[in-house]
DNA sequence: GTTGACCTTATAGTAACTATATGGTTTTTA
DNA sequence: TAAAAACCATATAGTTACTATAAGGTCAAC
């Protein structure tokens, strides 16, 4: 199959596909006489998984490393647990950051409401107070 | 007071500071006969401003918009107000797909225990799963 | 007079695409 | 049959908010 119909069938841009080829996550595949990329379901299914890895959040070089993996079937699959422990550690470090975001950015909300002039907003007053108090 | 005094006193980098002057974040300081910049106290405000709007994740664009805001004071402040409840909308959906994507992870791992092989690891298992499921 | 700290500009790299420009090929349609 | 549409190719630049590097000018101290 061609690169169009592979982007249809896995619903990815045709520039990711190449642009996957170029990363190294997906192999080069053969050509056709005029150039044209010509497409397996090998290349299907590693470019479904691929998706699949990124709709997880998992990095390209997490991908890679878990197409490595895959690539010596009898290692003790440690590392990949590992892996996604690493990952899973990461989102909720991030989910944590982000709660206390918002927390401090629902506080700063509640310091103005509408009806006054940018001079008197709570909230660009809040943002302009130092945190460091003078005794 | 010179670049470096500004950074120090920011805690921001010197390049990070160039950046934003050339952004158009942060007004372009004088400069002594030898071409080093020259910055006062009003652009070491203005930078702490940015750093505490960076700090609640406000994009450079935002902060761009909110200084406009700052430039024309006698303006009702809900342009003002209308933005942080945005960026407050952006925040709690980052925080719901990271949430998602935790339980969906959390479940994944959950297939999978040490001492297996590669081959019938649950986790790369699980990812290489197609989600369409035939009859 | 040279070391070191400081300053300058310009350029490239980061992540994972996305968009654009330019041109060749194939298929459809008038 | 010829033109239009759809498809393919490569190369390059843009996105965000910096960070790093290169190559060089300026200044104080030793
Ligand atoms: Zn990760
Ligand atoms: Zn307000
Ligand atoms: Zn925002
Ligand atoms: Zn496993």
């Amino acid at each position: 199959m061609r690169i169009g119909q592979l982007a249809r069938l896995v619903d990815v841009d045709t520039q990711t596909i190449r642009f996957y080829e170029q990363q190294g996550l997906l192999p080069p595949p053969d050509r056709q006489e005029n150039g044209y990329r010509v497409y397996t379901d090998k290349h299907a299914e590693r470019l479904a998984f691929i998706r699949r890895c990124r709709i997880l959040n998992l990095s390209l070089a997490e991908i890679h490393k878990l197409q490595s993996y895959q690539d010596d079937p009898h290692q003790p699959c440690s590392a990949v647990n590992a892996l996604l422990d690493d990952h899973i550690y990461h989102v909720r470090s991030q989910i944590t950051a982000l709660q206390s975001l918002e927390k401090q950015l629902v506080s700063l909300r509640g310091s103005c409401n509408d009806g006054r002039e940018v001079e008197a907003c709570g909230i660009l007053a809040g943002i302009s107070e130092r945190s460091t108090k003078a005794p």
